[in-house]
DNA sequence: TTAGGGTTAG
C-alpha cells in the first residue's frame, strides 16, 4: 500500500488535492488500517509548503482513534520546521501520554529540531533526559543533535562535555561542535578543534570548513584562512558555493579584499544571491563603497533581484564613504521596492548615515517613525551621533530612551558621561557614574587581536598579564614621546573615570589595540609588513589618532578592523578619512 | 525507510 501512495503525493501542491487525496485513503480503507501509507501521507501533508497543510496535518492526527508513532513524528517534524517550533515540543509532551504512540529516536531528534530553532535550552534538557531514560542515549545521531541544541542555544560547555564523551564520533559530530564554536564566539577554540580532528585523522568536509572559515573571519587570521582554501581547491570543495561565498567574506574580513574578489570572480561553481551580497558587504566594509555601489547596480543586471541583504550592504557602502545623498535616495528607493521589507539594520544604518553627518532631527525621526519597535542599538547609535556633535539635549532623551529598555551597557553611559564632561557638567558626569554603580553596568571589555608569526596575541584594555610586558609598555611611553613632538595631545574625553589628567593620559595609553600596536613594533622588524589589529570594539578617537600618527612617525602601516570596518593607516592618514 | 552538521546582516 505505501508504494500506491508515493505517486499520488507528488500531485499534490495545494491543501485541497492533499484533501482529496486523504479523501480516497478514508474510501479506499488506508487510512484507518493501513499505519504506514498513512504516516507518509501525514508526514508529506506536516511539511508541505501548501498553506494550511501544517496546521490540517495536526488536526488529522487528533481524529485519528489509534495514531501509531510514525503519525505522531511526521506531526513533530513538520512543527519543528514551521514558524513555531516551540509547538513540536507541546505536541510532543501531549503524544508522550498517549499509549499507542511510543517516542523513538526520531520523536526525540524531531523535537530536539525544534528547540535547537526555538533556542530552547530548558526544554531540550528534559528531552536530553528522557533521551537517556528512553534508552536512546547511545545513537550517535541523537548525540549529535544534543550536541548542536545545547551549542545553538548558548550552552557550550554542556555541548562540549557531551561531544568530549562521545565514545564513537564520525565527521558530522565533529562538525556540529566545530560550527557551534565558532557561531558562538569562541573562534579559537573552533580553530583548535578543526587542527585536533584533522590530527585525529578526520577528513574535514565542505561543512567543516565553513565552520572553521567563519572562526578565521571572526579572528581575522589570513594565514590559517589561505591553509584551509588550499585545502579546499586540493579537495575540490570549491565546487560548492556555500564554501566559496564564506571563502569570500573571510578574505574580506581579514581585509584582503583584492584576494576576495579574485575568488568572486573565478568561481567554478554559480554566484547565487548571497554570493553577491557577500562581496558587497566585503567592499563596503573595507571602504571601497563606489565599487560597493557599482556592483549593487550590476547584480540587478545580471538577474539577481537585490534582498534585504544587498540593500543592506548598498547602505553600508554608502555609510562608510558618509555618502548621504546616495543613502537617502537608496533608502527610497528599498521602501518602494515591493519585494523587500526594511527591517530594523537598514534603519540602523540610516539613522548612523543621517546622525554621522550631523543631521540628528532626521536620524531621530527615522527612529520615530519605523513601523518596528525600535532597539536598543538605535538609540545608541543616536547617542553616539549626539556626543560626536555635542547635542545634549537629544543625548539625554536617547539615554532616557536606553534606560527605559533596561540598557545596562557601559558604553552608553559612557557615551552620555562623555557629552556632560565635554560642557564640563561634573555634577551630571557624577550622577551618571553613580547610576553606573547601583545599576552594576556591565563593562564590556576591549581587546585587540594581533597576528605575530601565526601566532595570535590577545590585549585587553589595561592588560598587565602579557609576557612581554615590561617592554611593550616602555614602548609606549617611547610611542607617545615621539608622536608628541608631532602635535598629539591625549584626547582625554574617551575616559569615563574621574581621575586625574595624568591618569587619565595613562588609563587611554593601555588601550588594547595601543598595547597591540606597541607589541607588532616590537616583534615585527620587517617595515614592509603592515601591522594588523583586530579589535572587538569600535576604535576610539583617541587610538584613531594615535594610529594615524605612528603609521607616519614609524613609517608603517597599520590595518585596524573595528566593530564595523576596515581603517588603514598610511603616512599619517586612514582610509576612513576620519568618518566612522 | 524515515534522523544529525552549513553561507551574507546595524
Amino acid at each position: 500500500m505505501a508504494a500506491a501512495v508515493e505517486p499520488l503525493l507528488q500531485k499534490c501542491a495545494t491543501l485541497s488535492h492533499i484533501k482529496q487525496l486523504q479523501a480516497h485513503l478514508i474510501t479506499t480503507g488506508v487510512f484507518q488500517f493501513h499505519p504506514s501509507p498513512r504516516s507518509k501521507f501525514l508526514e508529506f501533508c506536516a511539511t508541505s509548503s501548501a498553506a494550511g497543510s501544517l496546521l490540517y496535518a495536526a488536526d488529522i492526527f487528533r481524529h485519528i482513534a489509534s495514531p501509531v508513532t510514525n503519525d505522531w513524528n511526521a506531526v513533530i517534524r513538520g512543527l519543528a520546521q514551521s514558524h513555531q517550533p516551540t509547538d513540536a515540543v507541546t505536541f510532543y509532551r501531549q503524544g508522550l501520554r498517549m499509549l499507542t504512540c511510543k517516542p523513538d529516536a526520531l520523536t526525540c531528534s524531531f523535537t530536539l529540531k525544534a528547540c535547537a530553532r526555538a533556542l530552547a535550552c530548558n526544554e531540550a534538557n528534559q528531552i536530553h533526559s528522557q533521551v537517556v531514560r528512553f534508552g536512546f542515549i547511545a545513537d550517535i545521531l541523537l548525540q549529535t543533535t544534543l550536541v548542536d541544541v545545547y551549542a545553538k542555544s548558548g550552552y557550550l560547555d554542556n555541548a562540549r562535555k557531551l561531544f568530549d564523551e562521545m565514545s564513537k564520533k564520525d565527521v558530522t559530530c565533529w562538525n556540529a561542535m566545530i560550527a557551534g564554536l565558532a557561531q558562538g564566539n569562541q573562534p579559537n577554540e573552533a580553530l583548535q578543534l578543526f587542527t585536533r580532528m584533522r590530527d585525529l585523522g578526520f577528513k574535514p568536509n565542505e561543512i567543516t570548513v565553513l565552520g572553521a572559515l567563519s572562526a578565521c573571519a571572526q579572528l581575522g587570521v589570513v594565514r590559517e584562512g589561505e591553509n584551509i582554501y588550499s585545502y579546499i581547491k586540493n579537495q575540490n570543495l570549491d565546487t560548492n558555493e556555500q564554501v566559496c561565498n564564506v571563502v569570500i567574506d573571510m578574505f574580506g574580513k581579514c581585509g584582503y579584499v583584492t584576494k576576495a574578489y579574485q575568488v568572486f570572480n573565478s568561481m567554478k561553481c554559480t554566484r547565487t544571491l548571497v554570493t553577491w551580497n557577500t562581496m558587497i558587504m566585503v567592499l563596503a566594509t573595507n571602504g571601497e563603497s563606489l565599487e560597493a555601489l557599482k556592483l549593487f547596480d550590476q547584480m540587478s543586471k545580471e538577474r539577481f533581484q537585490p534582498d534585504n541583504v544587498s540593500y543592506l550592504a548598498a547602505l553600508c557602502a554608502c555609510n562608510h564613504a558618509g555618502m548621504v545623498e546616495n543613502g537617502v535616495e537608496l533608502f527610497e528607493k528599498m521602501i518602494k521596492d515591493v519585494s523587500v521589507v526594511p527591517n530594523i539594520k537598514h534603519y540602523g544604518t540610516m539613522v548612523d548615515l543621517l546622525g554621522r553627518s550631523g543631521r540628528l532631527h532626521e536620524a531621530y525621526n527615522v527612529i520615530d517613525s519605523i513601523p518596528i519597535k525600535p532597539d536598543v542599538i538605535l538609540w545608541q547609535t543616536l547617542l553616539g551621533a549626539c556626543k560626536t556633535y555635542g547635542n545634549v539635549e537629544m543625548a539625554e532623551k536617547a539615554s532616557r530612551k536606553l534606560v527605559e529598555m533596561g540598557s545596562s551597557s557601559d558604553g552608553d553611559f559612557v557615551l552620555l558621561s562623555n557629552i556632560y564632561a565635554a560642557q564640563r557638567r561634573w555634577k551630571d558626569v557624577g550622577i551618571v557614574r553613580d547610576t553606573m554603580r547601583n545599576k552594576e553596568v556591565k563593562k564590556v571589555p576591549g581587546f585587540s587581536y594581533i597576528d605575530v608569526d601565526g601566532v595570535i596575541h590577545k590585549f585587553v584594555n589595561g592588560d598587565r598579564s602579557h609576557l612581554n610586558l615590561e617592554e611593550i609598555y616602555r614602548k609606549i611611553e617611547e610611542i607617545m614621546g615621539r608622536i608628541m613632538e608631532y602635535g598629539y595631545v591625549a584626547d582625554t574625553g574617551y575616559v569615563l573615570h574621574d581621575i586625574g589628567l595624568e591618569e587619565k593620559e595613562n588609563a587611554l595609553s593601555y588601550h588594547s589595540e595601543k598595547l597591540a600596536v606597541a607589541f607588532g613594533l616590537i616583534k615585527m622588524s620587517n617595515e614592509s609588513n603592515p601591522i594588523r589589529i583586530n579589535k572587538n570594539l569600535r576604535i576610539c578617537g583617541d587610538c584613531h589618532e594615535v594610529m594615524k600618527l605612528v603609521s607616519k612617525v614609524y613609517n608603517r602601516e597599520i590595518i585596524v578592523r573595528d566593530r564595523t570596518r576596515f581603517h588603514n593607516f598610511k603616512n599619517g592618514l586612514c582610509s576612513c578619512e576620519d568618518y566612522w
